[in-house]
RNA sequence: GGCGGCGUAGCCAAGCGGUAAGGCAGAGGUCUGCAAAACCUCCAUACAUCGGUUCAAUUCCGAUCGCCGCCUCCA
């Protein structure tokens, strides 16, 4: 059974989705003004460990990622670039996708944009409207609080304290609570709008993600997810505007990521300390590796980013390999038992922790042991093709769910080949001087030769 | 100020009532070309500090110290 911490009830729970077999879920997306930093990717990499956990599962997922394409940055973005909205907001949509493939992310069924669906959260105002949640203030419309009493439940927030704290922002929108947020911005001169039948404006930032959400998901769906930060306001914006308006329970499971930090501080723009994925990637540094630094550690967890770190995942990457490369090569006869034994044990406490609250930290020291076992094994010559077959079926699984594509082949050219087979010939001769030379040139090219006892191997450098 | 979280070996990191997973680095060893790559073995009387509950606490409770997040756009 698998249970997931729900922000909601701040437990964990277990999962049962609403309807059997079937996952409905809601990713938080990007807004496209800029080149998402590898903060932004660590929500991103985890949704996809969830997404793909839950389909190893056996469930059907249905995963809607939003993608916020107008809102105050971009607009500012576009008009500083002298460019329209849609062309500002295009490379980066481009770029987004880019990096998500880099990262070995699958896709989402649906990434819906903003942009593209502005009659349906006009609608969803209209709804608001009539039943009283919102108003309409010098063109631009707002969620009233005080209509929505569980307001606040979500992010542990009471109303009172809400006033008591509310800083005001410094926008000249009038509103009549300053607690209340905006669901439409009147239009503003130079900034892009639409004509509605609300009027000419453009759409807060929460709206889009109740509109789109309940559009490809229905008004009740299994799970929301997003980094911490979007608990306040963001999400606990969207409960209130989704259930005032459909008087049903919007999102059954609330999942947030921890975030990245540098140095003891969150990874984010404002703060400056942050690399994009092509920062790094321009580094040399490998996108397995950045994906398995991200995914190998629990998500409720902050994830102290640091250069070695990505080695570090390297060289766990790498031992990932060269064991699920070493089950191609079987050697003994029959079964071993023992091995067989552990194998289960592994595979059962793999589940388990991946089960609970999807533990990858813990799931992955499992693995590490079978890795272990299944090296010493391999010395003494008794891990025999049967029990290698099941290893690969498990490694398999392992891969699939992290997304680690191991045990991938690397095929050499006729160049490289050729490089090898001189190398070779020049070790015969015991000219070890030029075939080492050969050897750390191909190690620039990002091959590792091994020498072994049956012969030559290479793979691809971590 | 309000709410939430964190503090485990040189580093990263699980565990959360029954006596410390895993990885990196380090030290030995195997194989080998006294090579590379790889593999194996070893590596925390101890979980921020101080009290309390308990037969038993890293795990529960309380206090203290330190760090972080949210309360404002943010994954």
């Amino acid at each position: 059974m698998i249970r997931f911490h729900n922000t909601y009830s701040r437990r964990k729970e277990p999962f049962r989705p609403l309807v059997e077999g079937e996952v409905r879920m809601y990713t938080c997306g990007p807004t496209v003004y800029d080149f998402a930093h590898i903060g932004n990717f660590r929500a991103y990499v985890w949704e996809d460990l969830l997404r793909r956990y839950l389909k190893a599962r056996g469930y059907r997922v249905t995963q809607v990622m939003n993608i916020t394409d107008v809102d105050d940055k971009t607009i500012r973005g576009s008009a500083a670039a002298g460019v329209s909205l849609e062309e500002y907001t295009h490379r980066y949509i481009e770029a987004f996708f880019e990096d998500l493939d880099a990262l070995g992310v699958e896709r989402a069924e649906v990434y819906p944009r903003a942009t593209r669906h502005i009659p349906e959260m006009v609608a969803l105002i209209q709804k608001l409207m009539e039943r009283g949640h919102a108003y309409e203030s010098k063109g631009s419309f707002y969620f009233r609080l005080d209509s929505f009493p569980a307001y606040g439940r979500l992010a542990g927030l009471d109303r009172q304290g809400l006033i008591a704290n509310f800083r005001v922002d410094s926008d000249e929108y009038e509103k009549s609570d300053v607690r209340d947020f905006v669901l439409w911005k009147a239009h503003k001169e130079g900034e892009p709008s639409w004509d509605t039948p609300l009027g000419s404006g453009r759409p807060g930032w929460h709206i889009e993600c109740s509109a789109m959400s309940m559009k490809y998901l229905g008004e009740s769906f299994d799970i929301h997810t997003g980094g911490t930060d979007n608990v306040f306001p963001h999400h606990e914006n969207e409960i209130a505007q989704s259930e005032a308006a459909t008087g049903k329970p919007f999102v059954h499971t609330w999942m947030h990521c921890a975030h990245l930090v540098v140095n003891g501080e969150k990874m984010s723009k404002s703060q400056g300390n942050f690399y994009t994925l092509r920062d790094l990637l321009g580094l040399g540094h490998d996108a397995r590796a950045i994906r398995y630094l991200l995914v190998s550690q629990h998500y409720r967890k902050p994830i102290n980013f640091t250069l070695d770190g990505i080695g570090w995942a390297g060289a766990n990457l790498n031992r990932l390999g060269d064991c699920v490369r070493r089950l191609e090569h079987p050697s003994g006869t029959g079964e071993n038992g023992r091995l067989a034994e552990f194998t289960r044990q592994t595979v059962d406490a793999f589940y388990k922790s991946m089960d609970d609250d999807l533990n990858s930290a813990a799931a992955m020291g499992f693995v590490f042991e079978l890795v272990r076992e299944l090296n010493s094994a391999g010395d003494r010559a008794e891990l025999p093709a049967k029990n290698a077959g099941e290893l690969q079926r498990f490694f398999g699984e392992v891969s699939a769910i992290f997304g680690f594509a191991l045990g991938s082949e690397l095929t050499l050219d006729q160049e490289l080949e050729g490089l090898v087979a001189n190398r070779e010939d020049l070790r015969k001769a015991r000219k070890f001087a030029e075939a080492d030379a050969i050897r750390d040139a191909l190690l620039r090219r990002g091959i590792v030769l091994e020498d072994t006892p049956a012969g030559v191997r290479w793979k691809k450098k971590v």
